[in-house]
Parts: C-alpha cells; structure tokens; sequence
DNA sequence: TTGTATGCGTTATCAT
DNA sequence: ATGATAACGCATACAA
C-alpha cells in the first residue's frame, strides 16, 4: 500500500480512501488508481480483518457434502455467502460432535463474522461473541434455527397417503442422538393421519450410521408384517434414503411398490443422472432455507430475529406411489 | 493477549512463547495456560497471519458440490486439509470463468497459503505468488496437476469390454471448452482397443450443461446405430453420467444392458443409498487425489515437485455389465 | 530464560 | 480535502 502511495505520490491515507470509496480529489483518485493498477496492488484482507475486526467471512459447519442433501445445501450456502461478498470456510464435521465443537473454536479463532451450522451435538456451546445460525436444530432460546416446516410436511405425506387411498398407514424413521426439528415429522404425520381418520402406527430404529447394517434390521422388522401380507398399505419414511431401502426390502418381499404398498420419503433427493425424484418425497427448499440462514446470520439486529423459521415444504412426485 | 499477561503476571513476549510452545519457565508456563483457560483466551489468526504471513489456510475452487464426484471430492479435500490444521476456504465456481478469476483474485487477497482448483477457464491466470495445484487439468508447465490416471482407465475400460466378449465397440464423451486431462480417456481406450484388436469407433458431443437436452441429443444420434439392430456390443462412456443416458436411451429402444450392449462408464459414482456403483465405471481414487494435492500444495520444496500426478484407477462392477 | 520494543498492512483520528 | 500518526493483536529480535 504504501508503494502504491509512493508511486502515486500522495499519503497512505489518500489510497486507503480510494480504496474504500471514500470521498477524495478526483486527481488523486486517478493517480491512485492507476498506480494500484500497475503495481497489481490487492488489500490484505487479514490487516483489514484485524483493524476492523469484521472479516466478511462465514464459517460453515456440515457433516459432509457427500450425501446429496448436505451437498446442495452447502453449495447453496456458498452462493448465498457469496453474493453478499461473503467468504466461507467450510467444515466438514462428520457427525462427530467433538470435531464440532474443535471447528467451532477454530471458527472464533478464525474472527469468522458468523457461523451457520447443522450439527449434532447436545452440548455444543455456542458462544455469545459471535452470531450463529442452526439449521435443522434448536440450540437454545436465543440461537436462531431455520429448517422445513417439518410438520407441515408430515401432515402433507399424511394427506397424499389419504389421498392415494391408503387405509392404514405406517411411519419409519431413524433415530440418531439428536434428530433436531425432524421429530416434527411424526407429530405432523399422526396429525394429519388423525384428520382424515386414517389408522397410523409408527416405529424407530436406531440409525447405526452404516446402511447396510441399517438395512437388516429393518428387513428383520418389516419381515412380519409385509412377508406374505400387507399389515399397511402406505408408509412415511423418515428419509429418502429410508424410502429407498424400505422399497428395496418390500419389492424383496414379492410386494409391488407402488401399487400394494404406497411410499413417501423426505428431503427431496433427486437422481443426479435423471434429475428426478428418487422416491416420491416430501421436498425441503435447500435454497430458501440456505438463503434465509445467511439472511438472519447477516442481519444486524438479532434481536427481533425469530427464534425458529419454517419453510414451506412441497410434495414431489416419484416412482414410490401411484400417480 | 495482554489481558492474559497482566493475569498471569507476565509479559506479552512469555505468553506469545507459551502459545507457539517455545521453551519457557515451567512455573510461568503454568500461570499462563491458567489465565488463558481462565480467560477463555483464543490468538486471533489475523493477527498472526498479518505478522507471519502465513495463514493456515487454503482455498478449494470448484464448480459445485452437488454433482457426486464433485461433491465426495470437495469433502476429502476438506478432510485432507483439516488433517494438516488448515482451514478451507470453499469456492463454488458453477464452471463459470469469469468467476474463476474473480474467486483467485479473493483468495489472493484472502492471503491464502495455496489454491487447489478443478477450474474451466483455459486463460485462467494462476498468480506466482501463491501455491497452485490444479486437478484434473494442466494449467501450465510449471503448475502441477493431480489427476486419474485416464489413460490407464481407458484401457481398462477396453480390457474388460474385450474380455466380456465385445467385437465392435464405441466410445462416447461430452465435449465442454475444457476437458482436461480426460481426453486422455479416448487415447487409452483406442489404444487399448487396439492392442486387443477390437475394432473401436468414437463420438463426441457438445455439453449444453442440461440434461434433457444432451439427452435429446444422444438420442438423436444413437437411434439410427441401435434402434431394430446393435451397431456396437460395447460402450466406453467419458462419464458415468453420460453412462446411464445411454443406457436409458438404449433399454428405451427394446436393448438389454448388459447383454446386447455392455457399458462402462468413467469416475465411480455410487448410488447414495445402496452405496453401489450407478454403473459399471472405472472408479477415479477421489481420498488419494484429494489427499496428493494437499500434499503437493504444502510441500515446501516446489522445485522437486512433478508437473502431472496420476494416480490409479480401478474398475467397479456395477449394472451395466455382464458378470 | 524473561521482558521490551518494533513492525506487519490497514483504517481512523486528528491537525494541517 | 489531504497528510501524518496511532492502534488493531501478535511474533520476533534484542536487551536485560
């Protein structure tokens, strides 16, 4: 910066100005600008960062952008940071809570003007210094979260199930440590089920994070009551990746889906060669929910800043129900 | 940091030592590390990075971390950066050059240690200033490139077409402005193909970046080769997306595949929820590109450093194969 | 070994 | 409006 003064041949401050827009003789400006051009001049943005102590910087913590949701909503996430001149350091936290927890501090450590986050972990504190944004997960009272309207969604699935004439109907999920908002899934479900009268069990499996482990004990549990017969006749999955497996086991077990058995999975998963649904779903808006977290952690005023946004979820044909 | 000297009773240049583990006092290290957790003291990077000019962090340039390879790509890079203690700075690119550029620029300015980038933009200007590892594509002579070993997974491809019994066999890719190292993946399936004396034609299209349309355009161009008859009994495909168009389009015309038509496609990609391969495929080694370009990116010594890694691929058995 | 002083590149506060 | 100077938080060379 200061070659650029000396090239230009004014003070440190006349290029600081310059650079920051700030109001400078128009003679100046020209000189400063060509003497940032020919010198190839760039702002270090880590003697900013540490002068202002606001970095335009943005950390965010994900399990992984391997799994088709969590790697949309991370590119979705980078865009929206990006468009609003934000940088973002990404995190890869593999599930694991103490990776959270050490990202989180290397995050503050970092000066990271806000952190967005979809985590599982109980105990993760999150220090007041620094703005925070959950997805998919209440932290506290005073962490703002944002997510789908994951009851809104169950009550549709329960809806759709109706409508495709199922009599009986059955709710599949998997239960991690913590599920975050997406218990709302089976509040909304029985709901709607309770609504159009529809008789509706549900059941939890442990997620053993290793799908085909997963997988055998699901088949051990579907075994009695599809093998043979057809104890329901529609069923809400969780997840797509559980639609899928459930489907999988079915068809295994002679039954047609659809057809016998009706199928609704959640998050919206498409098929990255058709660019369909993979399983007819219950679709989460990755853009909407990644824009209005980058809205909220960006906003100045948290204080009026809602506790809990839900997007609105829409329905999304696919090859599991009947059209 | 001073607040933590004055705690400790110490001055600023002790604590700076018990921070970077220089030799010191153990009775004053002990005060410092207790003021520090006392005072819940974190360094700040800007502040060490001004000073060092070193910041312990990277930046990852890609087109988005959507796509599957993509996607599985920017986490192990992720992880492989993590492991060293650097942070990563993650920049969707959306195959745009112009962006390119713009996020080089950002990252420069960032004062990133390196850049490890999948980029499109064949007059990318990569800076000497900085470290740069390119992947999948030579930039220049001087800027090394990590990438599949291509050629080697064209002649497997044409290996295993010649030994499922295939006697005329086509090889078809898409064609965007830049592809890389991966038309290589054309002169190791000929030469392959050759060396078994199995007679091989080869197809290029034009990559509109949509999928229907490029399917359209396959379409067109298969119906008249596969359509009441079987122009060719093997197909090398560039990309496993392209792999399932063709399958599609084939099983569309009345075709079994595999059986009229074997296919292999090219990357690896698995199917997210039985964790299959989507298609036979030569699978790209993702962890160890990921992990070789961190590594050639924060080798001190640049000089020794190769121009162009490839590493090796293997094949995956998948559906689009006889067994 | 421990403490002190200087400078990294920038911005903001002054006096000019 | 412009130019000099201090300060941001840390690391390091140097003095004690």
């Amino acid at each position: 910066m200061k070659d650029v003064a000396r090239e230009a041949g004014v003070a440190l401050g006349t290029v600081s100005k310059v650079i920051n827009h700030k109001p400078v003789g128009e003679e100046y400006e020209k000189k400063v600008l060509a003497a940032i051009k020919k010198l190839n001049y760039r702002v270090n943005s880590y003697a900013q960062g540490l002068k202002a102590s606001r970095t335009h910087t943005a950390a965010v913590l994900i399990p992984n952008t391997t799994h088709p949701y969590f790697g949309h909503l991370a590119n979705c996430l980078n865009s929206s940071l990006s468009a609003r001149g934000y940088r973002c350091l990404m995190f890869c936290t593999d599930y694991d809570p103490s990776l959270e927890t050490e990202f989180v501090n290397l995050a503050l450590q970092h000066k990271v003007d806000g952190i967005i986050g979809l985590t599982y972990n109980t105990n993760l504190v999150v220090p007041d210094e620094v703005s925070f944004v959950s997805i998919d997960r209440i932290i506290n009272t005073h962490t703002p979260c944002v997510s789908s309207d994951n009851f809104a969604g169950g009550q549709l699935a329960a809806e759709k199930l109706h409508a495709l004439g199922c009599k009986k109907v059955l709710f599949i999920r998997m239960w991690s440590a913590i599920n975050g908002e997406t218990y709302k899934r089976l509040s909304g479900f029985e709901y709607g089920c309770r609504s159009y009268n529809l008789p509706c069990e549900s059941h939890t499996l442990i997620d053993t994070h290793v799908i085909n482990e997963t997988k055998a004990v699901l088949a051990k549990y579907l075994e009695p009551l599809f093998k043979g017969q057809c104890a329901y006749d529609g069923i809400f999955c969780g997840t797509d990746l559980l639609a899928l497996l459930v489907r999988d086991i079915l068809v295994s077990f002679g039954l047609s889906v659809p057809g016998d058995v009706e199928i609704i999975g959640f998050d919206g998963i498409k098929d990255f060669a058709t660019e369909e649904y993979v399983c007819s779903t219950i679709v989460q808006p990755v853009e909407d929910i990644a824009e209005a977290a980058v809205d909220l952690l960006l906003r100045d005023n948290l204080d009026t800043t809602p506790p809990l946004l839900c997007l609105p979820v829409t329905f999304g044909e696919g090859k599991t129900t009947s059209s």
